[in-house]
DNA sequence: ATGAAAGCGCTAACAA
DNA sequence: TTGTTAGCGCTTTCAT
């Protein structure tokens, strides 16, 4: 009766099974390596004999290279980054990656996060929502360990950055609600230190002065997710200045204002109000809701994302940049037409 | 002017520049070694002006354990499976643990993906929603390395597994609706083979043969998500057997269906139908749709999948184990009252 | 408490 | 093509 495989199989016991050196065995378990079919064969029948698999990070101490790639996740409320964390993984996993995964929740142990993946030698870093600090970019940069932030601006930051261009987004979506003849304009953010919604709230309030009859009636944060929005509508319709036109910084806070609106105070969505979300999570295109917003280029940014960590992956003299993808507006049910 | 830190400091360098030798450096860095506070000091000073980190993999060669738990994702469909990722990230970082993860698409890859996962030496291996085959399962016992299945029977996989009684929630749901007068029940589900679903349809049809003037019209799969809910709820009340309740294996596909009856076809939703999911994603408790559908104890699964795999890291010796988890139906607008 | 030496499992440079 | 040797960065006996 053939004998279980023991607990740990390693070259060396292969070696001794198939009468040949632990070289050859090395040999037979890396691509391109010289070994006759002969040999080759040999080490083979020991190995499944043996159940015998090679041990990645002994391997990886000698090549100085791990295979892994970490990705530090920051944000979950949004179901658009669980799509991104799904296409990373794919991609990568293609590529022959892993993707070493790390969570944080707030914006000062992302730090930690990228100081453990650093000592798992992982090869790149993917940090989404969240910026690491000054000196731990450096630091990362410093061991020649490339890194990509999604969603996040770089500026002096020693990092590829791809973020979509909020400043445009901002514009386009006072255009389009002032165009369809809205004049009481509220915003309603997450978290108020958030680059890309004070972009975006920036540009918004730019657009607005350009047309002197409008004007922003309201500009609250930290509302975000369903819940919340359905909490504000009430707070900001029976406000002293209630506006005719809501815009949320994400697509489910946008989903709950809209049943605030329409269900709790039995308001018409677009008729007496406009709803705008961001970001066109599936939900968003269902029927009940058919909500008007921004698409965000996911797909796209996650192209950009990998494409630069593979490319400095294969080329560290590779400078990081900043990567930006366009998002556009997409128009359903809750603004009214431009032209009624 | 201090010199940057070259690409990557060992703890040979360390040494140097504190004057001792590298086991000092090791066990300053190592938790209950015993250093003197004096070289401890020297040494931290010297690491933190090198800028240095252990090399965690170098490591975990010599003491056998690399503190990372591979993670196999086979289902993404469901935003229920993101809250897994989520806290399975959040609770095993929280005990030292990096998650490695891995997506599998097909049922047969999911070997390939453990088989990488193994190379890389985890300490535990979690899959979630796909079954590794026999073999694959036994090579995981042989290393030692412990396995927890999430969404799937174990049988007589050497490994632990977290479900929810299926078959309770069949019987429950079927209760339910002949309680309310529903007689003409349909079950939409997706992949055939599941397991989970298989002994819910079984089930559903034992529940039904209880009642002589019910009966099952229909028992369709392939039908996942949204769009697929939305269709296949057209194809459903026109066909020759009109059913007037529709079972969904997944609340994607269940909100689909509402939105497809409501919307597309005009029926009266739950006078002229009913609609029940599987899941209580959050969507499903949203005012546009409020869907009577069986709540999966997501939380206590994850719980249950932590524990056990915590417990088995820290000893070895504990076998695997099948635990079950609750769920229950919960009653909201798209089913009939019973009363009415 | 500390250093020297051995070795975790592997690959790479060098000879043969 | 093959085996021998050295060593990746670390921890851990074992003396001292």
């Amino acid at each position: 009766m053939k004998r279980q495989s023991p607990n740990k199989v390693t070259s060396h016991e292969v070696a001794a099974l198939a009468g040949v050196s632990r070289s050859a065995v090395s040999r037979t378990f890396t691509q391109g390596a010289s070994v006759s079919a002969k040999t080759r064969e040999k080490v083979l029948n020991a190995a499944s004999e043996l159940g015998y698999r090679p041990n990645a990070l002994a391997r990886s101490l000698i090549v100085r290279s791990t295979q892994m790639v970490g990705l530090v996740m920051a944000e979950w409320q949004n179901p658009f980054y669980t799509r991104m964390l799904r296409r990373f993984s794919e991609r990568f996993q293609a590529e022959g990656y892993q993707l070493l995964l790390l969570t944080s929740n707030t914006d000062t142990d992302v730090d930690d996060a990228v100081r453990r993946l650093l000592q798992y030698q992982v090869d790149g870093l993917l940090v989404v929502s969240a910026k690491p600090s000054e000196a731990m970019a450096r630091e990362c940069a410093n061991t020649g360990t490339p890194v990509v932030l999604v969603n996040r601006l770089a500026k002096t930051l020693q990092a590829s950055s791809v973020t979509c261009d909020n400043a445009q987004i901002g514009r386009d979506t006072v255009e389009h609600l002032l165009a369809a003849g809205y004049r009481r304009l509220a915003l309603v953010r997450g978290a108020p230190g958030v680059l890309t919604n004070i972009e975006r709230t920036d540009a918004i309030r730019a657009g607005l002065s350009a047309a002197p009859d409008a004007e922003q009636v309201a500009d609250v944060t930290g509302y975000l997710g369903y819940d919340a929005g359905r909490r504000v509508a009430a707070e900001l319709w029976n406000s002293a200045a209630p506006p005719d036109a809501i815009i949320c910084s994400s697509d489910p806070t946008a989903l709950g204002v809209l049943d605030g609106a329409r269900i709790d105070l039995g308001i018409d969505v677009p008729g007496q109000l406009a709803v705008v979300g961001m970001g066109d999570i599936p939900q968003s295109g269902w029927g009940a809701y058919r909500l008007t917003t921004v698409h965000l280029p996911v797909d796209e940014m996650i192209d950009l994302a990998v494409a630069d960590l593979l490319a400095r992956l294969a080329d560290p003299e590779l400078p990081p940049r900043p990567m930006v993808a366009h998002a556009n507006l997409v128009n359903r049910d809750t603004v009214r037409s431009p032209h009624s």
